[in-house]
RNA sequence: GUGGGGGUAGCUCAGUUGGCAGAGCACAGGGUUGUGGCCCCUGUGGUCGCGGGUUCGAGUCCCGUCCCUCACCCCA
């Protein structure tokens, strides 16, 4: 019977999950670097307005999926349900712009949200996220999505590029004020929750899976008759280079994203073996956000990729047969053992010997289960006659040699 | 928060009309005194999610509860 559990909704990683995992990270942190992003390390908690002031008070996120504690001096703090927020908030608390723009920061790290977890859905999860901060130019927006796109791809993850703008202050409003007369007009026909977002936040109603609701919706007004000179150019410089890169978008004028700092580009990389919850990695550019933080108006974009998510798409690897796994078949052999897998190691190669004290028999069979490359056995025979017997586990055969001989690398001489 | 499907060995799952709890895999030991994989034998391992009820007897029927899972909502 099991006395504790792991909380819901929050998983152990095991191996071999945690080695593909660790793998995922790794093809991002290498690209990552080759594109000039560097890592910034964030606390997990914030003080729990800074969600409110940035993520918007009317969103999900905040309502009702937020980890909320109060610290001694009755401070309220919230578990991060996101980073962006947090590098926002650190890219003002230290003058970040001060070194010149653009700033270009990765993070890597466990999320928060207080949901029921569902397939590709936990309440704690890890998010790999990027922000590239200054840049107001669709290029900034492209290379945003190009490097996601390249990180999965490298993983290999098929994923589709969904990709919106939702306008910005100088058009949004306008825009709303249309829809929301569109959506007063015909509410009376939309669902229960599409009545309730009317007035809360119309631009979600865009989104909803309703039947009866996507049927309306065909005839609502799209931001994209209403965008301004600006948001329209930039539009279309974005899909314009992303098309120069081979990159044909989905354009899905109803993507609407769930966090209120989003303004033009909104985009999503879906796959279609996730279930539900398909978004592998998504984002947008976010040009007011630094300066609702109490920073210059500095414009920004970014995305985030669930690792859970990447993980359920990726396969773990089998391991190749590396190394040496030291055999020893009595109580001194065993001393040996350990001095020689000591010395291996000390020369860089994987080296184990047995510590369950077990027959030598089993000790082989461990060398087979755990992929070592060759067993060196240290038996009676070897301690009298001073040599050592190597025995390559993939082609079954075996040959002695020296210590001195293993030590210097000298394994490739088998017959 | 709402709905569907599930909780039996470490894992994947059988378990007839209520009658002694099983298989495969995994793990451990062995198969003529040192040698892994294939094969064979043996073994370890279950308060049948938890609590109550019905019954001579409950994994099985009833009630409650927790958890998992999928979907809605929302989102990475």
């Amino acid at each position: 019977m099991v006395r504790y559990r792991a909380p819901r909704g929050m998983e152990d990683i095991l191996p071999p999950r945690s080695k593909t995992m660790r793998r995922l990270e790794e093809i991002a942190r290498e690209l990552l670097a080759l594109y000039g992003y560097d890592e910034i390390i964030l606390p997990v908690m914030e003080q729990a307005e800074l969600y409110l002031r940035s993520i918007g008070e009317e969103t999900d996120i905040v309502q009702k999926e937020m980890f909320i504690l109060e610290d001694r001096a009755g401070r309220k703090l919230a578990l991060r349900p996101e980073a962006t927020a947090g590098v926002a908030r650190a890219f003002v608390e230290h003058g970040m712009d001060r070194g010149g723009l653009p700033v270009k920061l990765f993070y890597v790290g466990p999320m928060f949200r207080h949901e029921r977890p569902q397939a590709g859905r936990y309440r704690q999860f890890h998010q790999l996220g990027v922000e590239l901060i200054g840049p107001a130019s669709p290029e900034a927006d492209a290379e945003t999505i190009l490097l996601a796109l390249h990180i999965l791809k490298r993983a290999d993850i098929p994923v589709e590029l969904r990709l919106n703008t939702v306008g910005d202050a100088s058009c949004r409003p306008s825009y709303l004020r249309e829809l929301l007369g569109f959506l007063r007009k015909r509410g009376e026909q939309l669902c229960g929750e599409c009545q309730r977002r009317i007035e809360r936040n119309p631009l979600r109603v865009l989104d909803c899976k309703e039947p009866r609701c996507r049927e309306i919706l065909k005839e609502a007004p799209l931001i994209h008759d209403s965008l301004c000179a600006e948001c329209r150019a930039h539009w279309e410089e974005l899909l314009d280079v992303l098309r120069q890169q081979g990159v044909e978008p989905l354009i899905d004028p109803l993507l609407v994203r769930g966090l209120d700092y989003y303004t033009r580009t909104v985009f999503e990389l879906v796959s279609p073996n996730l279930g539900a919850q398909n978004a592998v990695a998504a984002g947008g550019r976010y040009d007011y956000l630094i300066e609702e933080m109490g920073g210059k108006r500095t414009p920004a974009v970014g995305f985030s990729l669930g690792m859970e998510r990447a993980l359920l798409l990726m396969g773990d690897r089998d391991d190749i047969r590396e190394g040496v796994y030291v055999v020893a078949q009595s109580e001194t052999a065993r001393r040996q053992a350990l001095n020689l897998a000591m010395e291996l190691r000390k020369r860089g190669l994987r080296a184990e010997v047995d510590v369950m004290r077990r027959s030598l028999k089993a000790q082989m069979r461990e060398a087979d289960r755990r992929n070592f490359q060759y067993a060196v056995i240290l038996g009676e025979e070897e301690l009298a006659g001073g040599y050592l017997t190597l025995k390559d586990m993939a082609e079954g055969v075996q040959r002695t040699t020296s210590w001195d001989g293993l030590l210097s690398g000298n394994f490739e001489a088998m017959e």
